[in-house]
DNA sequence: ATAATAGTGTCTGTGAGACATTATGTA
DNA sequence: TACATAATGTCTCACAGACACTATTAT
């Protein structure tokens, strides 16, 4: 049996919804070589060694014990693999897309959240390719923006349709009619998806807002049947 | 620097499209243990020394090696991993999935072409957790044949709306009105994906049929702004 | 003429897009 | 009162769905 010199592991692009309209990253200062210090994605190194039961727990494990963070959403992106992408030799990363809540805190100076932008636009550089892994799995959810409720899942469970127009804004990165938006909502209220608590938020001015609830079948995500922004 | 010790492959989902609205899958007899001799999706192991560029190009190599066999469309679907699925220990795999041209042929006894709904239905096993990987790759083309031109890739260049209504049809499991795919095809027409030959096909019987030609973009998908089969 | 298959026309329903209008709160 | 923000209503347009109807070949 072959005993393969190859580099498996887990990188987590992990996305968080800030005040208006803005996506945060999560970094941490990596403690190993190579790139030691450096800025870079959340990952662990997959050998068989740590009994993860599957690739997905693998993913979970890395933002659990890096970031001590669990995201309501987590899903596969791609894997990608190279000879060039890591110093060490021939590696492959499957990447993984997980959306946080807004109200993510972090503990200790090796972990911090930074403008999607600043990352995308390559203002601020990673080291291997991870630039382009993000860039990889932004798209991803721009995408499923388009056709799918994917955005609520960077809201707490209890959000405004404010809110949630903010969160398909940031994804999609353009404007997007609230009335489509309300209509969406209204469509996933008759599935069951969405519940209204019939409370009310009152911001400091204007009227005030419906709570809404979202109700997530887990692993599952709604599905439109058009897409916006044509 | 740990040695890890997991093994890595890609496998590949290849069909072909048959007679009336039939898909097959292309298996290949394994030639060395585990499972050896019994039929198995095709695939490699990448271990580093083989120089591929990336997995996308061990994909293409895997089929090309084992099967003699450039598929027009080549996809990654998904990686995945667990302790479980090898004998020999912690193992990943990931999947392509490509779509072969009607007219692709096989050489030698190692390889054939088995029924898709053959393996689906589970009349057909398959070693390690090949079952699970195919239903995986066909449910990613199903859900594509819902708002994307993917079936297209199934046929010759040169294709009749006939033909593509087979190929939808076999990718979605269930008839679509001609009607539905007429104007989409008329749409594609628009953007300059499909030119109309001006020649006929003139099958034993009935009124001669447009010839159309796929003109895809390399590695693009043409997406349509809605879904069919709501 | 008849059978077989290809292609068009018509009507309905749904939901996005754009924008005006109304509703409900604070200062 | 004025202002700010939320929510609803109206109108148009594109396209899927269903089905009737017409067109073009062979026998």
């Amino acid at each position: 049996m072959n005993n393969a010199q190859i580099l498996a592991s887990v990188d987590i692009v992990a996305l968080r919804l800030t005040a208006p309209q803005r996506l945060e990253l999560l970094l941490i200062r990596r403690a190993r070589e190579p790139f030691i210090e450096q800025w870079a994605l959340p990952g662990v190194l997959v050998n068989g060694r740590c009994a993860d039961a599957s690739l997905d727990a693998a993913a979970a494990r890395a933002l659990d014990e890096k970031a001590r963070v669990a995201p309501p959403h987590l899903e596969q992106v791609a894997t990608v693999g190279s000879a060039s992408r890591d110093p060490r030799g021939w590696s492959m990363s499957t990447i993984y897309l997980a959306l946080l809540c807004p109200t993510t805190g972090l503990e200790g100076d090796d972990l911090r959240f930074i403008d999607l932008d600043e990352v995308l636009e390559g203002r601020q550089p990673l080291p291997f390719d991870h630039a382009a892994l993000v860039a990889q799995a932004y798209a991803r959810l721009t995408a499923k923006a388009v056709y799918t409720a994917l955005p609520l899942h960077l809201l707490q469970p209890r959000f405004t349709v404010t809110e949630a127009l903010a969160a398909f804004e940031a994804c999609l990165g353009q404007a997007v009619q609230h009335t489509t938006l309300r209509g969406r909502l209204e469509r996933m209220k008759e599935k069951g998806w969405i519940v209204d608590t019939g409370e009310k938020n009152r911001p400091p001015m204007g009227r005030p807002q419906t709570l809404l609830e979202h109700r997530p079948e887990p692993g599952r995500v709604f599905v439109f049947d058009r897409s916006v922004l044509v």
